[in-house]
DNA sequence: CTTTAAACCTGCTGGC
DNA sequence: TGCCAGCAGGTTTAAA
């Protein structure tokens, strides 16, 4: 489940699932984490939360489990006792007396101490969350300006979890349509007015996505996307290739920006 | 300092 | 059917 607005959406699924209710049943697969099978019984968890794209699970003893879906993990809720059909192997389990919450295939998960979990490498290296409500436009703008970002290329910026967590490479391509510019583009040689278009976009595109979202992945990788509740973010280019532009009708082209699949319209996208 | 490439995690596809 | 290379919405590491 990968970028942020898929992992906020896991959060709230699995928070409304399973907060506050005694855990009758905790199974890690990791061996490292077998101790915690015992640490944790009858306790509750107090919150579930997103970072950037890892997950927060803060039980109510003191704990907290880091999780990372990297590319291949999925959270499902399900009636206790009942485990989903599926070849893929279950990592953690925390059941309650009606519900369980379960990561399947995820190979990063890790205990820490809820009062040292900022210090967690991953998330001490995090900018800030472009889900954050509190983040606003002249925040991004001012993230753009700094010395260490303002002559990067945009191709490599919008995936650098520092600049701002949470985005991945759809959102990456489809901040870039939005704000008609090409990877190769820096915030040091844009304009006023593109910078602002860019702000605009580094926001509203994940936010929307969060909102219309409900997309679910199909059961498999390379399955493409199904809507979910009616409803699913938009792609204008992203696994667009060779459809025509929803703004000018030049065919969208695939790419390759920063050893990743990058797509985008040959013609709104031009050179600034 | 930034950028690039490769490795690694896992699951699935497509070709032979 | 079986095997393997290649790919993927990610991250880390090392090298350039």
């Amino acid at each position: 489940m990968p970028e942020g607005p898929e992992i906020h959406r896991v959060a709230d699924r699995l928070a409304a699932a399973v907060l506050g209710k005694p855990l009758v049943r905790v199974e890690f697969a990791f061996p490292a984490l077998k101790p915690y099978e015992r640490k944790l019984r009858r306790r509750a968890i107090e919150s579930i939360s997103a970072r950037g794209k890892a997950l927060l699970t803060a039980f109510d003893n003191g704990w907290t489990m880091y999780s990372h879906n990297q590319l291949y993990g999925v959270w499902k809720v399900a009636p206790a006792g009942e485990r989903p059909v599926t070849t893929r192997s279950l990592r953690v389990a925390l059941e309650t007396a009606d519900t369980a919450i379960l990561l399947y295939s995820a190979s990063d998960v890790e205990m820490w101490r809820s009062d040292a979990i900022e210090s967690h490498p991953f998330l001490a290296k995090l900018g800030p969350d472009v889900l954050d409500p509190r983040l606003d436009a002249a925040a991004v703008a001012e993230r753009l300006r700094l010395l260490a970002f303002r002559h990067r290329a945009l191709g490599g910026l919008l995936l650098d979890q520092g600049f701002l967590a949470g985005l991945g490479n759809y959102l990456r391509a489809e901040i870039l349509f939005a704000a008609r510019l090409l990877p190769t583009a820096r915030p040091c040689d844009l304009t006023t007015a593109q910078l602002r278009t860019l702000t605009k976009a580094c926001l509203a595109i994940p936010r929307l996505s969060y909102a219309t979202r409900g997309v679910e992945p199909k059961p498999h990788m390379h399955g493409g996307y199904q809507a979910h509740e009616g409803r699913m973010f938009h792609f204008r280019v992203f696994k667009r290739e060779g459809q025509p532009c929803e703004r000018c009708g030049t065919p969208i082209v695939k790419t390759t920006s920063d050893s990743r699949p990058l797509f985008l319209c040959p013609r709104c996208q031009a050179a600034s």
